[in-house]
RNA sequence: GGGCCCUUCGUCUAGUGGUUAGGACGCCAGGUUUUCAACCUGGAAACAGGGGUUCAAUUCCCCUAGGGCCUGCCA
């Protein structure tokens, strides 16, 4: 087992987006392979042809490929292996591991609840019959009687069930369709899975696949059941709570790695390690790290682990984020006119931001037309005595020969002291003809954003 | 109802049979200061409750409470 190769696998079911627990059930899996040299797969879940959707296969496709967990094959569709299902279940059929029922559901029905009345598990009255009855029938697991099934689980520690405790469930519909329950495991096996990394929600599931591995006489997956993500309240998560798609955190202006890390700390963890690069986590990530209690999301905090990422991000591709940002809500004209301006502004600007929207925000002092229009208490600055003197700083900053941060910074500072001002004097009035109370960053990175024309041109414009 | 899982600051978590129970986000106060942030320093803040086991339990066991999952011819 040691020697064989890992092979994780997503599984979604086409049915919405990817939301933020799918999202962070296939980084877990991605880590996993990752770390272990393996392959991570997608198999599409779509066996419910009236709830699955293309479009929903697109979404999750997009969700996965903007997150930067791709999957290492062509995506395997569950509808597409129908055929496996049906075989496996007639190799139970064979085997004894299965049997058909006659039921109507509604029979069916009526019988479960006559058997959970009474205190033990649904077992069809065709399980035991020789006989064949009329009509259609489902092929029906037949769950063993005594002893237990122990689940060893990777996150979840041993889990023992009582096999009298489960029901005999459907393995194939009365039109032949597969139900989930088989076409899990045979799908898994067919794969190739070595470990089932999935929501805990499939915990007692694991027990009933489990009875179905050994009915078949196949070798088992590792399972790591991990657990799901609740909403602020405790809750189970739900739109309110931030159940949204992956797109909608991308739009609130996180960074893939950023929300990869905050959703990899969600549960996970490495000592007091906050902040991870992939290279970092996958040369530490286990399984066996993996909280067995439900986190809540918490948006600040996933605000803030993004930020740690925002500083570490490529100027450009960040010039590049924010201008599609500005482009998007029409905040600015032709923002990318001042892509070049943007990158040399960017060390300045991003450590000032959580978010690319923020960062976005940031930038609107750039964008700003002349003349500026400035009002309220900022306005107040620029009385006469601040007038005046922002004419002589005016002929300063024009006669530098050098327009960088550092020099305008020394030059500022020499002003003051030749005004025999303290440098609140030079720099608020400064500020409002500048940015007209916009935020900005420092006077000395604002100046040389915005390029020397730009700033000499802002200040006569006041004066 | 039955089965299963979970429970450390508000939140994410570290941690150990004996610790001043650690870190992060948020919050509060102070500092820096040219806006808004950021940043720096300091602070408040937790072992769900009850029984055991033990010289000693946050840590091991049991019960209770609370939360969650499964219990479909959904996945």
């Amino acid at each position: 087992m040691p020697s064989e190769t890992v092979v994780t696998r997503f599984a979604p079911s086409p049915t919405g987006f990817l939301h933020i627990g799918g999202a962070r059930t296939a980084l877990f899996n991605w880590l996993f392979a990752r770390a272990n040299n393996g392959k991570f797969l997608i198999r599409i879940e779509d066996t419910d042809r009236a709830r699955s959707t293309q479009a929903a296969v697109d979404a999750i496709h997009e969700g996965l490929d903007w997150l930067g967990l791709s999957p290492d094959e062509d995506p395997v569709y569950q509808s597409k292996q129908q055929d496996r299902h049906t075989e496996a279940a007639y190799e139970l059929l064979e085997r004894g591991g299965a049997y058909r029922c006659y039921l109507t559901p509604e029979e069916a029905d009526a019988e479960r609840a006559r058997a959970h009345e009474a205190g033990h598990a649904f077992r069809s009255p065709w399980r035991d019959r020789k006989d064949t009855g009329e009509g259609s029938f489902v092929v029906r697991f037949r769950a063993p009687d005594d002893g237990e099934t122990v689940i060893h689980d990777e996150v979840q520690g041993e889990v023992r069930f009582a096999n009298k405790t489960f029901d005999d469930l459907v393995l194939l519909r009365a039109d032949g369709t597969p139900t989930y329950m088989l076409a899990v495991v045979v799908d898994d096996h067919d794969m190739g899975i070595t470990h089932v990394i999935r929501g805990d929600d499939h915990l007692v599931n694991a027990a009933r696949q489990s009875q179905i591995y050994d009915a078949l006489g196949w070798g088992k997956p590792v399972f790591a059941h991990v657990p799901l993500i609740h909403g602020d309240d405790g809750a189970k998560l739900s739109k309110r709570h931030g159940a949204l798609g992956v797109e909608a955190y991308r739009d609130m202006g996180m960074l893939p790695e950023g929300l990869r890390n905050y959703l990899l700390r969600l549960g996970w963890s490495h000592g007091d390690q906050e902040i991870f690069t992939d290279d970092e986590v996958i040369k530490v990530f286990a399984l066996d790290a993996i909280n067995k209690a439900a986190p809540r999301l918490d948006l600040e905090k996933m605000a803030s682990v993004n930020a740690h990422h925002l500083r570490d991000a490529d100027d450009a591709r960040l010039a590049d984020l924010v201008i599609a940002r500005l482009e998007s809500e029409g905040a600015a004209k032709k923002p990318a006119q001042k892509r070049d301006q943007l990158i040399a502004a960017m060390p300045a600007l991003k450590p000032r931001a959580k978010t690319i929207n923020e960062l976005a925000d940031q930038t609107a002092f750039l964008f700003a037309s002349r003349p500026l229009e400035i009002t309220g208490k900022i306005a107040k600055s620029l009385n006469d005595d601040a007038t005046e003197r922002l004419n002589r700083l005016k002929d300063a900053l024009g006669a530098l020969d050098d327009w960088s941060a550092p020099a305008l910074g020394d030059a500022l500072k020499a002003f003051a002291e030749e005004e025999g001002v303290g440098f609140g004097k030079v720099g608020a009035p400064l500020r409002a003809v500048l940015t007209a109370g916009a935020p900005a960053p420092d006077l000395s990175d604002t100046l040389a954003a915005l390029g020397r024309d730009e700033s000499l041109g802002r200040i006569s414009d006041q004066i």
